[in-house]
DNA sequence: GCACTTCCGCACCAGGCGGTACGGATGTGC
DNA sequence: GCACATCCGTACCGCCTGGTGCGGAAGTGC
Protein backbone atom coordinates (compact mmCIF):
# COMPACT_ATOMS: atom_id res chain seq x y z
CA UNK A 1 0.00 0.00 0.00
CA UNK A 2 1.27 4.13 -0.36
CA UNK A 3 2.62 5.34 -3.42
CA UNK A 4 4.75 2.53 -4.47
CA UNK A 5 8.72 3.46 -5.28
CA UNK A 6 9.70 5.68 -8.42
CA UNK A 7 13.21 4.08 -9.22
CA UNK A 8 14.71 1.00 -9.74
CA UNK A 9 16.64 -0.17 -6.47
CA UNK A 10 18.80 -2.73 -7.96
CA UNK A 11 19.49 -0.33 -11.16
CA UNK A 12 20.55 2.94 -7.76
CA UNK A 13 22.50 0.33 -6.29
CA UNK A 14 24.45 -0.50 -9.61
CA UNK A 15 24.94 3.19 -10.36
CA UNK A 16 26.43 3.43 -6.62
CA UNK A 17 28.63 0.48 -7.54
CA UNK A 18 30.04 2.25 -9.91
CA UNK A 19 30.78 5.67 -8.14
CA UNK A 20 32.32 4.00 -5.11
CA UNK A 21 34.37 1.88 -7.42
CA UNK A 22 35.33 4.45 -8.84
CA UNK A 23 36.24 6.93 -6.26
CA UNK A 24 36.54 4.51 -2.76
CA UNK A 25 34.47 5.59 0.11
CA UNK A 26 35.69 8.96 1.27
CA UNK A 27 35.99 10.51 -2.81
CA UNK A 28 32.55 9.35 -3.45
CA UNK A 29 30.06 12.22 -2.18
CA UNK A 30 26.55 11.71 -1.35
CA UNK A 31 25.87 14.40 -4.43
CA UNK A 32 28.25 12.19 -6.68
CA UNK A 33 26.03 8.93 -6.16
CA UNK A 34 22.82 10.37 -5.98
CA UNK A 35 23.30 12.28 -9.07
CA UNK A 36 24.82 9.07 -10.82
CA UNK A 37 21.63 6.70 -9.22
CA UNK A 38 19.78 9.71 -10.69
CA UNK A 39 17.26 9.92 -7.03
CA UNK A 40 17.34 12.63 -4.80
CA UNK A 41 19.21 12.73 -1.29
CA UNK A 42 15.51 12.11 0.55
CA UNK A 43 14.64 9.14 -2.04
CA UNK A 44 18.43 7.67 -1.42
CA UNK A 45 18.10 8.10 2.58
CA UNK A 46 14.65 6.16 2.67
CA UNK A 47 15.65 3.57 0.57
CA UNK A 48 19.03 2.28 1.45
CA UNK A 49 19.70 4.11 4.81
CA UNK A 50 22.76 6.35 4.69
CA UNK A 51 26.33 6.47 2.70
CA UNK A 52 27.18 3.08 5.25
CA UNK A 53 24.95 1.54 4.83
CA UNK A 54 24.28 1.90 0.83
CA UNK A 55 28.54 1.08 0.71
CA UNK A 56 27.83 -2.00 2.27
CA UNK A 57 24.96 -2.67 -0.01
CA UNK A 58 27.31 -1.86 -2.97
CA UNK A 59 29.88 -4.37 -1.57
CA UNK A 60 27.86 -6.80 -1.72
CA UNK A 61 26.64 -6.30 -5.37
CA UNK A 62 29.87 -5.69 -6.19
CA UNK A 63 30.99 -9.33 -4.36
CA UNK A 64 28.80 -10.97 -6.20
CA UNK A 65 29.07 -9.24 -9.53
CA UNK A 66 32.28 -8.05 -10.76
CA UNK A 67 34.69 -9.45 -7.98
CA UNK A 68 32.58 -12.96 -7.49
CA UNK A 69 36.04 -14.69 -9.48
CA UNK A 70 37.39 -15.10 -5.49
CA UNK A 71 34.63 -17.39 -4.69
CA UNK A 72 34.90 -19.50 -8.39
CA UNK A 73 38.48 -19.71 -8.16
CA UNK A 74 38.54 -21.85 -5.00
CA UNK A 75 36.52 -24.69 -7.33
CA UNK A 76 39.11 -24.80 -9.76
CA UNK A 77 40.49 -28.78 -9.44
CA UNK A 78 43.99 -28.00 -8.77
CA UNK A 79 45.77 -25.51 -6.62
CA UNK A 80 47.53 -24.06 -9.29
CA UNK A 81 44.81 -23.64 -11.47
CA UNK A 82 43.48 -21.74 -8.32
CA UNK A 83 45.88 -19.67 -8.14
CA UNK A 84 46.20 -18.87 -11.64
CA UNK A 85 42.28 -18.08 -12.09
CA UNK A 86 42.35 -16.36 -9.32
CA UNK A 87 44.92 -13.58 -10.42
CA UNK A 88 43.21 -13.78 -13.87
CA UNK A 89 40.37 -12.88 -12.28
CA UNK A 90 41.50 -9.82 -10.67
CA UNK A 91 43.37 -8.98 -13.36
CA UNK A 92 39.95 -8.90 -15.74
CA UNK A 93 37.89 -7.38 -12.85
CA UNK A 94 40.29 -4.47 -12.27
CA UNK A 95 41.06 -3.71 -15.98
CA UNK A 96 37.28 -4.46 -17.46
CA UNK A 97 36.20 -2.15 -20.09
CA UNK A 98 33.72 0.28 -19.56
CA UNK A 99 33.94 -0.52 -15.21
CA UNK A 100 36.53 1.90 -13.45
CA UNK A 101 39.99 0.61 -13.36
CA UNK A 102 40.97 -1.02 -10.24
CA UNK A 103 39.49 -2.74 -7.03
CA UNK A 104 36.35 -1.37 -4.88
CA UNK A 105 37.81 -3.31 -2.13
CA UNK A 106 41.40 -2.02 -2.07
CA UNK A 107 40.27 1.62 -2.68
CA UNK A 108 38.47 1.41 0.22
CA UNK A 109 40.21 -0.22 2.40
CA UNK A 110 43.45 2.08 1.94
CA UNK A 111 41.03 5.46 3.00
CA UNK A 112 42.02 6.62 6.28
CA UNK A 113 39.48 9.21 7.73
CA UNK A 114 38.21 8.55 10.69
CA UNK A 115 34.36 8.38 9.37
CA UNK A 116 35.57 5.91 6.64
CA UNK A 117 36.56 3.46 9.46
CA UNK A 118 33.53 1.58 9.11
CA UNK A 119 33.75 1.41 5.34
CA UNK A 120 37.50 0.40 5.85
CA UNK A 121 37.28 -2.64 8.60
CA UNK A 122 34.06 -4.32 6.06
CA UNK A 123 36.67 -4.31 3.65
CA UNK A 124 39.76 -5.78 5.64
CA UNK A 125 37.42 -8.54 7.21
CA UNK A 126 36.09 -8.96 3.33
CA UNK A 127 39.94 -9.56 2.35
CA UNK A 128 41.24 -11.55 5.05
CA UNK A 129 37.97 -13.43 4.47
CA UNK A 130 38.99 -14.13 0.85
CA UNK A 131 42.89 -14.86 1.76
CA UNK A 132 41.66 -17.37 4.34
CA UNK A 133 39.28 -19.06 2.21
CA UNK A 134 42.63 -19.34 -0.20
CA UNK A 135 44.40 -20.69 2.20
CA UNK A 136 41.37 -23.27 3.25
CA UNK A 137 41.51 -24.65 -0.58
CA UNK A 138 45.14 -24.91 -0.67
CA UNK A 139 45.49 -26.70 2.56
CA UNK A 140 43.15 -29.23 1.16
CA UNK A 141 45.56 -29.67 -2.02
CA UNK A 142 48.39 -30.37 0.46
CA UNK A 143 45.84 -33.27 1.79
CA UNK A 144 45.11 -34.27 -1.86
CA UNK A 145 48.48 -34.65 -2.64
CA UNK A 146 48.37 -31.64 -4.94
CA UNK A 147 50.76 -29.56 -3.21
CA UNK A 148 54.18 -30.64 -1.85
CA UNK A 149 53.44 -31.83 1.95
CA UNK A 150 55.83 -29.41 2.85
CA UNK A 151 54.02 -26.21 1.20
CA UNK A 152 52.90 -23.38 3.51
CA UNK A 153 49.13 -22.75 2.62
CA UNK A 154 48.91 -19.75 4.33
CA UNK A 155 52.03 -18.08 2.61
CA UNK A 156 50.90 -19.14 -0.23
CA UNK A 157 47.18 -17.74 -0.02
CA UNK A 158 48.78 -14.55 1.02
CA UNK A 159 51.19 -14.53 -1.62
CA UNK A 160 48.26 -14.75 -4.37
CA UNK A 161 46.62 -11.92 -2.51
CA UNK A 162 49.27 -9.59 -2.81
CA UNK A 163 49.97 -10.14 -6.04
CA UNK A 164 46.32 -9.88 -6.67
CA UNK A 165 46.36 -6.86 -4.54
CA UNK A 166 49.29 -4.85 -6.37
CA UNK A 167 47.67 -6.11 -9.85
CA UNK A 168 44.41 -3.58 -8.57
CA UNK A 169 46.87 -0.72 -7.67
CA UNK A 170 49.26 -1.13 -11.03
CA UNK A 171 45.31 -1.06 -12.87
CA UNK A 172 44.48 2.20 -10.96
CA UNK A 173 47.67 3.70 -11.91
CA UNK A 174 47.20 3.06 -16.06
CA UNK A 175 48.80 -0.63 -16.52
CA UNK A 176 47.21 -2.70 -19.50
CA UNK A 177 45.18 -5.73 -19.06
CA UNK A 178 48.09 -7.58 -21.25
CA UNK A 179 50.41 -6.01 -18.43
CA UNK A 180 48.64 -7.34 -15.69
CA UNK A 181 48.23 -10.77 -17.65
CA UNK A 182 51.80 -10.71 -18.01
CA UNK A 183 52.58 -9.98 -14.07
CA UNK A 184 49.74 -12.94 -12.91
CA UNK A 185 51.87 -15.34 -15.10
CA UNK A 186 55.21 -14.22 -14.02
CA UNK A 187 54.19 -14.43 -10.17
CA UNK A 188 53.13 -18.35 -11.00
CA UNK A 189 55.90 -19.38 -13.06
CA UNK A 190 57.60 -21.02 -9.25
CA UNK A 191 53.98 -22.34 -8.69
CA UNK A 192 55.34 -25.91 -6.16
CA UNK A 193 53.83 -29.05 -7.56
CA UNK A 194 53.42 -32.46 -6.07
CA UNK B 1 66.02 40.50 8.38
CA UNK B 2 63.09 40.79 10.02
CA UNK B 3 61.78 38.31 12.85
CA UNK B 4 63.22 34.85 12.14
CA UNK B 5 60.49 32.07 12.05
CA UNK B 6 59.53 30.48 15.30
CA UNK B 7 59.78 26.83 14.36
CA UNK B 8 61.97 24.11 12.69
CA UNK B 9 60.64 24.25 9.05
CA UNK B 10 62.46 20.50 8.28
CA UNK B 11 60.87 18.84 11.76
CA UNK B 12 57.44 20.18 10.65
CA UNK B 13 57.82 18.78 7.49
CA UNK B 14 59.03 15.50 9.23
CA UNK B 15 55.82 15.64 11.33
CA UNK B 16 53.57 16.39 7.77
CA UNK B 17 54.99 13.36 5.98
CA UNK B 18 54.17 10.88 8.56
CA UNK B 19 49.81 12.73 8.45
CA UNK B 20 50.28 12.17 5.10
CA UNK B 21 51.53 8.94 5.11
CA UNK B 22 48.94 8.04 7.78
CA UNK B 23 45.88 9.31 6.47
CA UNK B 24 46.84 10.08 2.38
CA UNK B 25 46.39 13.33 0.64
CA UNK B 26 42.47 13.71 0.71
CA UNK B 27 42.21 12.14 4.54
CA UNK B 28 44.88 15.11 5.73
CA UNK B 29 42.77 17.81 6.73
CA UNK B 30 45.00 21.16 7.50
CA UNK B 31 43.68 20.55 11.10
CA UNK B 32 45.56 17.24 11.50
CA UNK B 33 48.99 18.56 9.90
CA UNK B 34 48.84 21.71 11.04
CA UNK B 35 48.07 20.23 14.91
CA UNK B 36 51.16 17.58 14.21
CA UNK B 37 53.29 20.33 12.95
CA UNK B 38 52.63 22.29 15.86
CA UNK B 39 52.24 25.56 13.90
CA UNK B 40 49.33 27.34 12.92
CA UNK B 41 47.67 28.00 9.50
CA UNK B 42 48.75 30.88 8.91
CA UNK B 43 52.77 29.86 9.12
CA UNK B 44 52.46 26.36 7.23
CA UNK B 45 50.54 28.85 4.26
CA UNK B 46 53.58 31.15 4.67
CA UNK B 47 55.98 28.60 5.01
CA UNK B 48 55.10 26.05 2.32
CA UNK B 49 52.97 27.60 0.06
CA UNK B 50 49.38 25.94 0.24
CA UNK B 51 48.71 22.08 0.68
CA UNK B 52 49.46 21.03 -2.53
CA UNK B 53 53.24 22.21 -2.43
CA UNK B 54 53.15 20.45 1.27
CA UNK B 55 52.82 17.62 0.15
CA UNK B 56 55.30 17.78 -3.09
CA UNK B 57 57.50 18.94 -0.13
CA UNK B 58 56.45 15.81 2.16
CA UNK B 59 57.02 13.32 -1.03
CA UNK B 60 60.51 14.74 -1.53
CA UNK B 61 61.61 14.16 1.68
CA UNK B 62 59.82 10.61 1.93
CA UNK B 63 61.50 9.60 -1.52
CA UNK B 64 65.14 10.57 0.54
CA UNK B 65 64.00 9.07 4.04
CA UNK B 66 62.04 6.00 4.47
CA UNK B 67 61.70 5.12 0.88
CA UNK B 68 65.18 5.71 -0.23
CA UNK B 69 65.59 2.03 -0.96
CA UNK B 70 64.56 2.19 -4.73
CA UNK B 71 67.34 4.36 -5.01
CA UNK B 72 69.81 1.89 -3.04
CA UNK B 73 68.60 -1.34 -4.86
CA UNK B 74 69.42 -0.37 -8.05
CA UNK B 75 72.82 -0.09 -6.78
CA UNK B 76 72.86 -4.01 -6.11
CA UNK B 77 75.59 -6.22 -8.09
CA UNK B 78 72.67 -8.92 -9.69
CA UNK B 79 69.78 -8.20 -11.18
CA UNK B 80 68.40 -11.03 -8.81
CA UNK B 81 69.99 -8.79 -5.62
CA UNK B 82 68.32 -6.28 -7.20
CA UNK B 83 64.99 -7.43 -6.52
CA UNK B 84 65.53 -8.61 -3.33
CA UNK B 85 66.56 -5.60 -2.06
CA UNK B 86 63.66 -3.66 -3.65
CA UNK B 87 61.09 -6.19 -2.22
CA UNK B 88 62.87 -6.39 1.08
CA UNK B 89 63.21 -2.42 1.66
CA UNK B 90 59.50 -2.35 0.94
CA UNK B 91 58.59 -4.57 3.54
CA UNK B 92 60.74 -3.09 6.10
CA UNK B 93 59.36 0.72 4.51
CA UNK B 94 55.52 -0.21 4.78
CA UNK B 95 56.00 -1.82 8.59
CA UNK B 96 58.49 0.12 10.42
CA UNK B 97 57.42 0.47 13.44
CA UNK B 98 56.52 3.88 15.14
CA UNK B 99 56.21 5.12 11.71
CA UNK B 100 52.63 4.47 9.77
CA UNK B 101 51.86 1.47 7.73
CA UNK B 102 51.59 1.15 4.04
CA UNK B 103 53.53 3.31 1.65
CA UNK B 104 52.65 7.60 1.21
CA UNK B 105 52.94 6.90 -2.36
CA UNK B 106 50.15 4.22 -2.87
CA UNK B 107 48.18 5.79 -0.33
CA UNK B 108 48.03 8.80 -2.59
CA UNK B 109 47.58 7.29 -5.77
CA UNK B 110 44.69 5.93 -4.95
CA UNK B 111 43.26 9.16 -3.54
CA UNK B 112 40.33 10.62 -6.45
CA UNK B 113 38.66 13.30 -5.31
CA UNK B 114 38.73 15.74 -7.76
CA UNK B 115 41.03 18.34 -5.75
CA UNK B 116 43.80 15.44 -5.34
CA UNK B 117 44.24 14.74 -8.34
CA UNK B 118 47.54 17.13 -8.74
CA UNK B 119 48.79 14.88 -5.75
CA UNK B 120 47.74 11.40 -7.87
CA UNK B 121 49.55 12.95 -10.65
CA UNK B 122 52.94 13.45 -9.21
CA UNK B 123 52.65 9.49 -7.42
CA UNK B 124 51.48 7.87 -10.49
CA UNK B 125 55.07 9.63 -12.09
CA UNK B 126 57.14 8.68 -9.37
CA UNK B 127 55.59 5.18 -9.32
CA UNK B 128 56.34 5.29 -12.89
CA UNK B 129 59.83 6.57 -12.99
CA UNK B 130 60.94 4.00 -10.29
CA UNK B 131 59.62 1.43 -12.61
CA UNK B 132 61.57 2.50 -15.57
CA UNK B 133 64.59 2.50 -13.28
CA UNK B 134 64.32 -1.35 -12.49
CA UNK B 135 63.90 -1.91 -15.83
CA UNK B 136 66.87 0.00 -17.02
CA UNK B 137 68.81 -1.94 -14.64
CA UNK B 138 67.70 -5.39 -15.40
CA UNK B 139 68.28 -4.54 -19.41
CA UNK B 140 71.51 -4.00 -17.91
CA UNK B 141 71.85 -7.06 -16.30
CA UNK B 142 70.92 -8.68 -19.35
CA UNK B 143 73.69 -7.36 -21.41
CA UNK B 144 75.84 -8.14 -18.68
CA UNK B 145 74.76 -11.66 -18.82
CA UNK B 146 73.54 -11.42 -15.12
CA UNK B 147 69.92 -12.41 -16.73
CA UNK B 148 69.19 -14.65 -19.52
CA UNK B 149 69.10 -13.38 -23.19
CA UNK B 150 65.40 -14.01 -23.59
CA UNK B 151 64.26 -12.27 -20.26
CA UNK B 152 61.86 -9.41 -20.92
CA UNK B 153 63.67 -6.24 -18.21
CA UNK B 154 60.52 -4.18 -18.84
CA UNK B 155 57.95 -7.45 -17.36
CA UNK B 156 60.30 -7.89 -14.47
CA UNK B 157 59.89 -4.59 -13.07
CA UNK B 158 56.50 -4.61 -13.38
CA UNK B 159 56.19 -7.71 -11.27
CA UNK B 160 58.58 -6.59 -8.69
CA UNK B 161 56.54 -3.31 -8.18
CA UNK B 162 53.59 -4.89 -8.62
CA UNK B 163 54.47 -7.73 -5.63
CA UNK B 164 56.34 -4.12 -3.95
CA UNK B 165 52.50 -2.26 -4.13
CA UNK B 166 50.95 -5.52 -3.13
CA UNK B 167 53.44 -5.56 0.43
CA UNK B 168 51.86 -1.84 0.72
CA UNK B 169 48.52 -2.82 0.88
CA UNK B 170 48.59 -6.02 2.85
CA UNK B 171 50.79 -3.88 5.32
CA UNK B 172 48.06 -0.96 5.89
CA UNK B 173 45.27 -4.18 6.51
CA UNK B 174 47.29 -5.30 9.18
CA UNK B 175 49.96 -7.99 7.79
CA UNK B 176 52.93 -8.18 10.07
CA UNK B 177 56.66 -7.55 8.82
CA UNK B 178 57.34 -11.47 9.03
CA UNK B 179 54.49 -12.01 6.92
CA UNK B 180 55.19 -9.85 4.32
CA UNK B 181 59.01 -11.02 4.30
CA UNK B 182 57.61 -14.49 3.58
CA UNK B 183 55.78 -12.82 0.38
CA UNK B 184 59.02 -11.43 -0.82
CA UNK B 185 60.66 -14.29 -0.62
CA UNK B 186 57.94 -16.60 -2.06
CA UNK B 187 57.89 -13.70 -4.96
CA UNK B 188 61.71 -14.28 -5.60
CA UNK B 189 61.62 -18.28 -5.44
CA UNK B 190 61.39 -18.49 -9.47
CA UNK B 191 63.86 -15.54 -10.44
CA UNK B 192 65.41 -16.30 -13.30
CA UNK B 193 69.14 -16.68 -13.31
CA UNK B 194 71.88 -16.59 -16.50
C1' DG C 1 66.33 52.63 20.84
C1' DC C 2 64.96 53.13 16.44
C1' DA C 3 62.96 51.78 11.92
C1' DC C 4 61.87 48.06 9.65
C1' DT C 5 60.73 43.39 8.37
C1' DT C 6 58.78 39.26 9.32
C1' DC C 7 56.00 36.19 11.96
C1' DC C 8 51.71 34.30 13.59
C1' DG C 9 47.07 34.09 16.41
C1' DC C 10 42.45 35.25 15.51
C1' DA C 11 38.55 35.92 13.15
C1' DC C 12 36.60 35.19 8.92
C1' DC C 13 35.33 33.60 3.97
C1' DA C 14 32.63 30.81 0.50
C1' DG C 15 31.68 26.26 -0.48
C1' DG C 16 30.94 21.50 0.22
C1' DC C 17 30.06 17.77 3.47
C1' DG C 18 26.60 14.11 5.52
C1' DG C 19 22.14 14.29 7.09
C1' DT C 20 17.11 15.85 8.13
C1' DA C 21 12.22 18.30 8.55
C1' DC C 22 8.50 19.34 6.09
C1' DG C 23 4.68 19.18 3.02
C1' DG C 24 2.67 18.64 -1.34
C1' DA C 25 2.34 15.18 -4.96
C1' DT C 26 1.25 10.47 -6.12
C1' DG C 27 -0.33 6.21 -6.08
C1' DT C 28 -2.70 2.29 -3.27
C1' DG C 29 -6.62 -0.88 -1.41
C1' DC C 30 -11.32 -0.65 -0.42
C1' DG D 1 -13.70 8.55 -4.81
C1' DC D 2 -12.23 8.24 -0.42
C1' DA D 3 -8.80 7.72 3.34
C1' DC D 4 -4.39 6.64 3.91
C1' DA D 5 0.50 5.39 3.30
C1' DT D 6 4.41 6.31 0.94
C1' DC D 7 7.43 8.99 -2.00
C1' DC D 8 10.45 12.73 -2.98
C1' DG D 9 11.75 17.92 -4.15
C1' DT D 10 13.04 21.89 -1.60
C1' DA D 11 15.03 24.19 1.73
C1' DC D 12 17.64 23.83 5.54
C1' DC D 13 20.91 22.22 9.53
C1' DG D 14 25.63 22.32 11.88
C1' DC D 15 30.09 21.20 10.76
C1' DC D 16 34.31 20.99 8.42
C1' DT D 17 37.08 22.05 4.29
C1' DG D 18 41.08 24.74 2.08
C1' DG D 19 42.41 29.33 2.21
C1' DT D 20 42.92 34.64 3.54
C1' DG D 21 43.11 39.64 5.74
C1' DC D 22 44.34 41.94 9.47
C1' DG D 23 46.99 43.76 13.18
C1' DG D 24 49.71 43.34 17.13
C1' DA D 25 53.90 40.94 18.83
C1' DA D 26 58.64 39.87 18.20
C1' DG D 27 63.04 39.98 16.68
C1' DT D 28 66.59 42.18 13.31
C1' DG D 29 70.60 45.40 11.81
C1' DC D 30 72.20 49.91 12.55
Amino acid sequence: MGRPRGFDAEEALEAAVHVFWAQGYEGASLSDLTTAMGISKTSMYAAFGNKDDLFRRALEKYVEGPADYGARAVEEPTARQVAAAFLQGSVRATTRPGSPAGCLGVHGALATSATAHGARDVLVAWRRDGESRLEQRFRRAVEEGDLPADSDPARLARYVMTVANGIAVQAVTGATRQDLQDVADTALLNWPSA
